[in-house]
DNA sequence: CCAAAACGTTAACTTAAGATAAGAATTTTT
DNA sequence: AAAAATTCTTATCTTAAGTTAACGTTTTGG
C-alpha cells in the first residue's frame, strides 16, 4: 500500500469528525507525516515528551507502564484508530506510558507544530477545533465507560464483558496482556478462565 | 450571591479555556440558564438522558451507580469545576450514573439544545467548539491519570495517593464514598487506614 | 429534643487475588 | 534445526479484599 492509498483510508476516517474540502485537505494533507514502525519499536516512551497523535493505518500498538520492573499493559490501539499518549501531547508533560508496535505498523502523524500550526490557520482553524473537540469527546466516552468497569465490576465481570464486546482484542493478544488491561495479574486471569470452564 | 456575581466568577472560570469579547459574552449569556439544586436532588438519573452540562457556582456533587441495590460512588465534582453524565449527553443515551447535590448547589447550564444552537451560530461557533475541545480535553487527561492508577497501583497505594494530592475531597466527603471511587468497599478502606496508623 | 438514619470501626468468616516457582507447549530467533 | 524466549497453566503459600453483622458515635430530620 502506497501513501496515496493510505490517504484515501485515512480520509474516509477523518470523515466521521470531519469532512474537508479539496482546497483545505490539500492544506491538511502537508501537515501530515507517514511513518513507520518495525515491530516492538516504540511510539511514545516514558519520560519522553510525546509530542505527536497518529492514525494508524495498519497494523496495531500496546500501551504499557513499567513498575516494580514489571511490564503492565494499559490499553491497545489497532488499524483506523488514533494512537497518542495523549496527555503528554496535551500539556507537554513527559509520558507516563510506554507505547511499543506489537507488530509493523504504518501511521499517519500530525505533530504538535502541525497542530498547532492548523489550529492557527483561518483556512483550517474551525475545523480542526471541531476535530479536536469530537475525537476528545470520543475518547472521553470510551474512558467513562472504563472507569465505571473498575467501580462497579468485579475482575470476573470485567473479563466476561470483555469476552462479550472486546472480540478483536480477544483474538489478537496473549492473555497476559489482557489480565492487565483488566486490572488483575496474568495468573488471576488463568484462575478465573479455569473457573468459568468448570462453572459451565 | 446573585445570577450576576455568579456570572463574574463563570466568566473568569471560563477564561481558563476560552476569552469571549463583550458582543459574544451578550450572545453567550443568553443561551445560560440558571438553577439550584437542594441537597439529594438529581442533576442526572440512571435511564434518563442527561441534556445538559452544568458550572458549579457553589456546592458539590456526588455520581453514583446502584449496582444490586448498592450505592457506589464514582466521582465527585466542586465549585468550579463542571458536571455532566457526559457521554449521555454527548451520545444521547441514557446515562448509566446518577449525580446528586451533595449540599445545596448553584449551577449554571447549558442545555444540549443551546449548546448545539451556539455550534451552529457563526458569531460563537469556533470560540464554543473551541471550548468544547479544550475542555474534552481537560477531563481526558484526569481520566488517563485515573485509569492509571487502576492499572498499576492497588488499592492502598490509590488511597495514599488521594492523602497526598485530595485534600478537598477528603475533607468534605464520608469515607465510604470515598472507598468506592477508590474501587473498594468501605470495611476495606478503614481496614488500610489501620494498618497505615499501625504501621506508623 | 428525640428518634431515626447514617457513619466508621471491628470481628469472624469466606473468597479471591498477589507472589513465586515449576513445567509443558508454543513461538520466535538465530 | 536447535536454542532461546514467551506463553499459559497449575500449585503452594501469603495477603488482602468481600460479606455480613454488631456496636458505639455522630448527624439528620421531624
Amino acid at each position: 500500500m502506497d501513501s496515496s492509498a493510505a490517504l484515501v483510508i485515512f480520509r474516509k476516517a477523518l470523515e466521521k469528525f470531519v469532512v474537508f474540502n479539496e482546497a483545505e485537505w490539500i492544506v491538511f494533507t502537508q501537515h501530515l507525516t507517514f511513518s513507520t514502525l518495525k515491530k516492538k519499536q516504540y511510539f511514545a516512551a516514558y519520560d519522553k515528551v510525546c509530542d505527536k497523535v497518529a492514525f494508524i493505518v495498519t497494523g496495531s500498538v500496546r500501551y504499557f507502564h513499567i513498575k516494580d520492573g514489571q511490564d503492565i499493559t494499559g490499553y491497545f490501539s489497532f488499524e483506523n484508530e488514533w494512537v497518542s499518549s495523549y496527555k503528554s501531547y496535551l500539556t507537554n508533560q513527559p509520558s507516563l506510558t510506554y507505547i511499543q508496535a506489537l507488530e509493523d505498523t504504518r501511521l499517519i502523524n500530525i505533530s504538535k507544530k502541525d497542530m498547532d500550526a492548523m489550529l492557527n490557520n483561518p483556512l483550517l482553524a474551525y475545523k480542526m477545533e471541531r476535530f479536536g473537540r469530537l475525537i476528545a469527546e470520543h475518547y472521553l466516552c470510551c474512558y467513562e465507560d472504563r472507569v465505571a468497569s473498575f467501580i462497579t465490576q468485579s475482575p470476573e465481570e470485567r473479563y466476561l464483558n470483555l469476552l462479550s464486546t472486546g472480540r478483536e482484542i480477544l483474538q489478537r493478544m496473549p492473555q497476559h496482556y489482557i489480565a492487565n488491561f483488566l486490572g488483575i495479574t496474568p495468573v488471576s486471569l488463568s484462575r478465573i478462565r479455569r473457573r468459568l470452564i468448570l462453572a459451565k
